[in-house]
DNA sequence: ACATGTGTAGACCAATCGGTCCAATGAGGC
DNA sequence: GCCTCATTGGACCGATTGGTCTACACATGT
């Protein structure tokens, strides 16, 4: 395995983990076996340990969702129907799996009060959600698109949440009804 | 210290360690210190462990909020307002201490999904949540109450999340100018 | 005074935690 | 062939994990 391979796979092994057990729930000894690697490998890409490959993961999941929602808010005509789009889009690709995975970011959330370089990357990740639906808002014209953008990134959370507790892709659904 | 005593204390000391680190970011010595009791007295009071410790502790401040959000709502002459002053009632109590504390069920949440008990109390609480507020909503003659309930409930849930995320009470506060 | 049973106190356990360290590997330049 | 250096493989470490077990304290009923 060459080394940029190793990186992305121990990133995405770690962050699959931590989306279904949370950060403490998750050992390096269980990321590892996953991931077919040893733990000189860790060491070498991520000489911070566990907190620094967290936060590589968070970041790297934030772009992913990030992602996604902007390929919504693509062919809308107002931000509504952007929002729609996004929340439907989110609950089908979470509907993916048999059960639904919790928000990357809130996955870590927990353990970055006691450690400042994953608190750095969460406050990182949410600000640039924040910013790309506020730049959507404008694009389309929405009235106080700040407020919006804000508004809008709150009510996917709870939903995300929701989702996550009941196993269900319904509360996505239905904030995407109750948008429209 | 008398049995109760024991037991409540075990409670609210775990509760407040959960909404800090999480359940899997919290150990029995941790919750025991801070208690000042020994681990017989935990398996004593629950012979389930850390798992029915957390679903007691969970079920326990749930029905804290559900008493807050509902003292919130008794002075309201509509939903909206009623839940203008859940949110602010909500941001006031959050802000008490130096750093906004999570929500008690979220901090259980991640290790809700291979942990049976604990996953059937955060259900209870969820459920109880919703239709707490669905009662408020028709108690007020809400149009669509159990849809204006839910629709809160989510925004409450996600203000909630950013306030955590950021240290601030300004998403609840935020939560409240818009409802109105 | 004695028996009973509820709780407390804490030693002890195997398993796992995150982390350190160094030898082995293997591709690329000379 | 040989040197170099990035990377892997994994043994090993002290600390901590959740959990078990037994001895003991104390209140109460008789």
């Amino acid at each position: 395995m060459t080394a940029p391979d190793t990186r992305i796979t121990l990133i995405k092994t770690a962050s699959r983990l931590f989306r279904r057990k949370g950060y403490s729930g998750v050992g390096l000894t269980e990321i590892l076996t996953e991931a077919g690697l040893p733990k000189g490998s860790l060491y070498y890409h991520f000489p911070g340990g566990k907190p620094e490959l967290a936060a590589a993961a968070t970041r790297w999941a934030g772009a992913w969702i990030e992602a996604l929602v902007q390929r919504s808010f693509e062919g809308a005509k107002t931000f509504e129907e952007g929002a729609q789009a996004a929340c439907r889009d989110l609950a089908a690709t979470l509907a993916q799996v048999d059960h639904i995975e919790a928000c990357p970011v809130l996955s870590v959330l927990q353990a970055a009060s006691d450690t400042p370089l994953l608190q750095e990357a969460v406050q990182e990740v949410y600000a640039s959600w924040t910013e790309g639906l506020a730049r959507e808002a404008r694009r389309l014209n929405r009235a106080e698109p700040d407020a919006a953008a804000y508004a809008l990134q709150i009510r996917l959370q709870g939903a995300w949440v929701m989702a996550y507790a009941q196993h269900s892709q319904q509360p996505l659904l239905r904030l995407a009804d109750e948008i429209g």
